[in-house]
DNA sequence: GTGTCTGCAAAGTCTTTGCACCATA
DNA sequence: TATGGTGCAAAGACTTTGCAGACAC
């Protein structure tokens, strides 16, 4: 259609579009909850908060829409071990950078904020590198360490 | 029973038996096939390859097991996000060390080995500070990077 | 002999799929 | 209006739980 104005928003809508995709009322709901948070979130997290603004959206919707999100590489699904995965888009205001120490017996999870200096430097040399060598795309990454609580590591 | 013998085996028995639990047949059975691999199994591998030597063994026991082997600090259980989990012994022969590129569009899964020295630097600082600061007893580490392979991230 | 372990079957949890209806572009 | 998107219900995949019988110590 030549000529047709070009008014697409600057926000999410285009780059549905920009792949083939429709901008829809549970897509910008789902967008919006995830570009409000500074947590990852589960597909119920994001569910539960969608449905307060939009309560017609159905979890299915949720699944399908992270599934899509993920596939464009604009959001990064986590598996922490716990059963249920986590979604952090992989742009904007990302989470607070941090990592896990994971209680192998209690299933305890700490969360940590340290070292993220160390961590830089090793992750920028290790991203450059794989992203050349393999031509990967990174959008992300996640470091966790397994291994036994104060309290459990003394029971027995 | 005073004056027993004590023929306690240097292999597994005496650690289960040590932490209160009896040593089975089923229980040697995955013992073996964890001290025996270089990879990390999912259940359903290690029920596989113990069937094969003892085919009373039960998919049950083997979760079982291997919660409680986790439970002990003896495994560690990881969760590359495909939905099975997988388990690898905290000592004995470690499979190789390496991590994963997973690629989020076709869940294609590349190991890799490289920047190893780099990592270990990092790691031996971030593991001994943490355990310190947490007084938490690290058995093992997960490093994931997420992103688009060379095949997907070109499409559209 | 006693308390732990085990296998089987059933239940649970998170996630995906089928299908008819609805809505975006 | 022509696809693509959605909700609901059902199915699927992996893991956990209940229970009676079996076994290690």
């Amino acid at each position: 259609m030549p000529g047709r104005r070009r008014m697409m928003s600057p926000g999410w809508g285009g780059k549905f579009r920009g792949c083939g995709y429709r901008m829809t009322v549970p897509r910008q709901a789902i967008m919006d909850v995830l570009s409000g948070t500074d947590k990852h979130l589960s597909a119920e997290d994001i569910y539960m908060k969608v449905h307060k603004m939009s309560p017609d959206v159905g979890l299915t919707t949720v699944y399908r829409t992270l599934e899509l999100l993920t596939q464009m590489g604009l959001v990064v699904k986590f598996d922490f071990g716990d059963g249920r995965a986590r979604y952090e888009l992989t742009e904007g205001p990302k989470s607070e950078h941090h990592h896990h120490l994971i209680c192998a017996s209690c299933k305890r999870i700490i969360e940590y904020t340290d070292f993220i200096d160390e961590e830089m430097e090793f992750l920028k040399r290790a991203e450059k590198g794989l992203s050349k060598k393999y031509n990967f795309d990174i959008k992300n990454h996640i470091i966790q360490f397994y291994g036994l609580c104060d309290k459990c590591k003394n029971k027995k």
